[in-house]
DNA sequence: GCTAAATCATGGGGATACATC
DNA sequence: GATGTATCCCCATGGTTTAGC
């Protein structure tokens, strides 16, 4: 494809609003090597380029480009940034230089460098058209919430602490975040593993900073995540199991039910009792198994008494790598009113409607930017001098904080309604 | 024909790594 | 050394299409 027909065929993609059109559109195409280029870059997270749109519109020194130059093609510079990707200055020319040069096709072009192309396809169904490895993917079982399912009548059910942390996945040898990144200087822990003689099957569990210390849950969860994303010294981190498969049930995605798998957790969970005491692997204890739901509300309690996050649930089904309802998680939330200070444009879809509220929060601005449907993102923003001011409710996990500046903000929050004229600013 | 599942796109806080000022 | 951007982790929610009963 020359650039004009690849902007025309995304062009094609991006209106086409049924999956399957799509797909046939993509595999009629299959074999265009330009077009499958630019899809793997921008749809395959591990090429990134340290380029995103506020960088492109810096003002640098003007780069040429040469017709011998690595970058004289658009396919070349593609190449190109996926090895020179931190984002100095002169890449950022060559690609503003690039944009220019694409004339009616620069959007296209920047939209494929900045990996901000939006043409309703994702990494799933490229890979149904282009073969299972074309974008690698790494899938963990994930859970709903409690409130999106129905348990049944006199159904078997465990709870377990829904641990605070980054999910981990041991697999041969390496452990790997839900992103599919390798964790690396994790090094104690997967010597635990393969002393413990479990070495041979995958480990599904969260990775925590040890809080030797006692400090609050969300402080010790804030701050193993940054050990944990950092080049540094990782050896305060644990790694509690909740999950256990054979390499073999892992690949085929064919496992036991939880009830079989949780037996097994035992048999490590007792070689563990013989090891250490300062072993870094653990085995998530039981809270509760049975088919008594009031238990459900009681563990909650019990767990935000002891500041812990939450449960997790457990049915008696196959371990699913997907979000699926075989796992629910119970987690509490709360509400407060908070007074607009002023209102922001979304992006892409929601360019020219309401894209976040920015309200106060104890003298701290913070962002709601979730919960609003898209008739009231609309209304809002036609609104929005009239708004300014109001008071709306934002439900929100738990309140955080700030490691450089110390304010304090909230985890997750999501817009639940507008308050009546009058109504006074409350934290809850 | 209806409901649940699958899929996609928007939004959040807070951390570190890197390049530049 | 300070600052800003990009990318990593944690997410929640809503809208649309497809699959399944």
């Amino acid at each position: 494809m020359t650039l004009s027909q690849l902007d025309d065929f995304l062009n094609r993609l991006k209106e086409t609003s049924s999956l399957t059109t799509k797909q046939k559109l993509l595999a009629a195409n299959k074999y265009d090597g330009l077009l499958k280029k630019v899809l793997q870059f921008v749809y395959d997270p591990n090429v990134t380029t340290g380029i995103s749109n506020k960088k492109l519109d810096k003002f640098v020194a003007p780069a040429t480009i040469s017709g011998d130059s690595p970058t004289s093609t658009f396919s070349n510079l593609l190449d190109y940034l996926k090895e020179h990707n931190t984002g100095r200055d002169y890449d950022v020319a060559l690609c503003q230089s690039a944009i220019q040069q694409a004339g009616e096709h620069g959007q296209m072009v920047r939209d494929v460098i900045t990996k901000s192309l939006t043409v309703g396809c994702q990494a799933k169904m490229l890979n149904k058209v282009y073969g299972d490895n074309f974008i690698p993917k790494w899938e963990v079982q994930q859970a709903y919430p409690l409130d999106s399912a129905k348990l049944k009548n006199g159904e078997w059910f465990s709870l377990s602490e829904k641990l605070n942390g980054i999910r981990g996945t041991y697999y041969k040898g390496r452990i790997v975040s839900r992103q599919g990144q390798e964790i690396t200087g994790l090094d104690h822990i997967i010597k635990a593993i393969q002393e413990a003689g479990f070495g041979y099957y995958v480990l599904d569990g969260e990775l925590r900073r040890r809080n030797i210390d006692h400090i609050p849950d969300n402080e010790n969860f804030r701050i193993g995540t940054g050990i944990i994303n950092s080049d540094g010294d990782k050896s305060c981190i644990d790694f509690t199991i909740f999950d256990m498969l054979t390499i073999l049930e892992w690949e085929n995605e064919l496992t036991n039910t939880y009830r079989l798998r949780r037996d097994r957790l035992k048999g490590l969970e007792s070689k563990l009792a013989s090891m250490p005491e300062n072993t870094p692997i653990k085995v998530v204890p039981l809270l509760y198994e049975g088919t008594d739901t009031k238990m459900i509300d009681v563990m909650l309690d019990k767990m935000v008494a002891e500041d812990k996050e939450g449960c997790m649930l457990n049915r008696d089904t196959p371990y699913q790598k997907k979000r699926n309802k075989g796992i629910l998680k119970v987690k509490r939330f709360y509400t407060c009113d908070l007074q607009v200070l002023r209102l922001e444009e979304g992006q892409g879809r929601l360019a020219g409607t309401l894209g976040a509220f920015v309200v106060d929060y104890k003298g701290n601005e913070l962002s709601v930017g979730s919960g609003m449907t898209d008739e009231q993102r609309e209304q809002f923003w036609a609104s929005r001098d009239n708004l300014t001011g109001r008071i709306i409710e934002v439900k929100y996990k738990e309140v955080s904080k700030d490691k450089k500046t110390g304010k304090e903000s909230l985890q997750f929050p999501i817009f639940v309604g507008l308050r009546e004229i009058g109504k006074e600013v409350s934290y809850g």
